[in-house]
DNA sequence: ATAATTCCTACTCATTTAATAGGATATTGA
DNA sequence: TCAATATCCTATTAAATGAGTAGGAATTAT
């Protein structure tokens, strides 16, 4: 069980837009995956979704870009993920004989929906805002060795 | 974010040993793929896995077979899922840029950490005992449907 | 007009997953 | 002892998925 590279993609850029969205002005792809490290066309791909989404809005054109379609307090990491994932938590599905079926039906119930309960709870109680101020937190926390 | 097949085998196969357990006779793979309706070899893999994560015993020759190594309740689906899948949740991890590694460390802090915590702290809480009750509290539930 | 930008679709490459294949090894019981 | 029954082990294959590239069309500010 995995996120995938998308996934983290998704919620690092939006992050990073989330600490930019005071300004008010539209981010570029260009400059988030030079900020973040990551392909350019790769992340436009990943924007592509989150507009769809719902997370972000755009402006094409020059001094176009993206922004945020809502406050950081009000997008959660569900809501980041779900848009960028296609299915946010999937158990691969076939067709089971007669005889397996109430297993199968135990396992969905005691096993897979609890799984994918706890992972959208998990995942609605933090924000974009949540995720700048412990992203403060820590800054520049990873350089003070090179000054011990 | 998916939970595989190897999984899922590994989950109906060890309830489905727990459901004879009382028996205290091996189980052969064979029979248990006949059941379930799941390849013989594949499924020889899965036990084999199962095997080094100590979930079962085995042993070899006519009249061998299967057998878990502990009573049902005493079997979570997270000891059955971690012995098969090489590790339970993952992150796709590279190398980040300095100037990204506080968002990094955000995302690990507040999201994929808490994850991982929701997701072992749910799968502990099912044992093969549950799910053996509930495949029970089930059964024949969807074969009504042709009797009415 | 031109530069900057999103937007869109198709393609490639590598990895993983699910399943198969074919035997080697051990054990029971006739 | 031998035949049947199982686990055990390693290699191979085929399909799906994931990550990233490529190339250009559409749109807009200056």
């Amino acid at each position: 069980m995995r996120i995938s590279a998308k996934g983290r993609y998704a919620l690092a850029a939006a992050t990073n837009m989330a600490q930019h969205h005071n300004s008010g002005e539209y981010v570029t792809v260009l400059s988030i995956s030079k900020e973040l490290g990551i392909s350019k066309i790769y992340l436009e791909q990943v924007f592509s979704l989150l507009k769809r989404g719902g997370i972000v809005i755009s402006a094409k054109g020059a001094q176009g870009g993206y922004l945020l379609s809502r406050k950081p307090n009000q997008i959660t990491a569900f809501d980041v993920l779900s848009s960028v994932e296609d299915s946010l938590f999937e158990v691969t599905q076939e067709t089971v004989p007669e005889r397996a079926m109430d297993i199968e039906n135990a396992l969905r119930i005691s096993v897979f929906d609890s799984l994918d309960k706890a992972v959208s709870d998990t995942l609605r109680k933090t924000t974009l805002l949540d995720l700048v101020n412990e992203a403060e937190r820590h800054k520049g926390e990873h350089e003070i060795m090179f000054y011990i």
